[in-house]
DNA sequence: CGGATCTCAGATACACTGACATAA
DNA sequence: CTTATGTCAGTGTATCTGAGATCC
């Protein structure tokens, strides 16, 4: 282990841009999926059950729109969420193809709970920036994610 | 499409650092593979392929730790690669547990055609940016990352 | 009819795990 | 005996594709 003085990172790997990012949101997934996985959780949760709570209940073709989760997946999530009491599905009454997924009182729980946890993981993934530094990353990226994300069809 | 006035990110969300940088290496991910599958290549295969020309000749525990692609990967990607031509595998003669990868003058040329493409796909990626954002930005993520690395055991 | 919604079954890329034989 | 290397088979996860059923 400790890889000793192991900067033997190619140069042309080392300034790509492409590379850095999916290198560090590789550290990032780790942090959160194993952060979360110590209380049974998982990120999609976190999307769903935050997009709940601010906009309110919800169909799952716009929970996936709103959280960038494939309507596939919604699916499964939801299935999951609701096997744990913390979401409700109940059809429409007013368009019966669709479901309207609400939040429970024990999902709001569960979701302060997932909240304080990833607060600590966001510390520890910034460790090494400071405040402005940090300020700054999260702007550029924020601006990264919004030119991207238009004129992306493949969203669901 | 379109998703016009989209713009229903939950708050939670948007400012989370873990989310953007994962959410923004989505999209880098995507334009990556995409570009590189339309000549039949991967990520994986620029990777080794840039190591072994800026190293020269290694085993392939070597490439393993210096792109830190999995051991398991290196040899199917290195299989691949040796299935074009791009690299030779020979036995080396002081430890015959190893293979010594050689990139070979069609390999070469594969990576300039790879470079090439990522450098296309860079600015695709960084368009919104102005290049002292860029820089900004690249500085950030490498900290990032140099802080990771340190410390991650779980590099073969 | 076109178009949206939900569901499931499967594919893909990437990362990782475990086991084994071989040889240092 | 311990460690390093290469190989193979298989797991897991986030994402996405395709199909079908239902309903507006």
């Amino acid at each position: 282990m400790d890889t000793p003085a192991d900067d033997g990172t190619p140069t042309r790997l080392a300034g790509l841009p492409s590379w850095l990012l999916t290198q560090t949101a590789r550290y990032a997934h780790r942090l959160v999926t194993d952060g979360l996985a110590e209380i049974g959780a998982r990120g999609y949760h976190y999307r769903l059950l935050a997009t709940l709570d601010e906009y309110g209940p919800a169909s799952q073709a716009d929970l996936g729109r709103r959280t960038g989760i494939h309507f596939s997946d919604v699916v499964a999530a939801t299935n999951d969420l609701a096997g744990h009491g913390f979401v409700e599905r109940t059809p429409d009454p007013t368009d019966r193809r669709r479901n309207i997924v609400t939040i429970t009182p024990a999902g709001r729980h569960r979701l302060d709970q997932l909240t304080q946890r990833l607060a600590r993981i966001q510390e520890e993934l910034l460790a090494p920036l400071s405040a402005p530094e940090r300020d700054r990353l999260v702007g550029l990226l924020t601006r990264l994610l919004a030119h991207h994300r238009r004129g992306d069809t493949t969203r669901p």
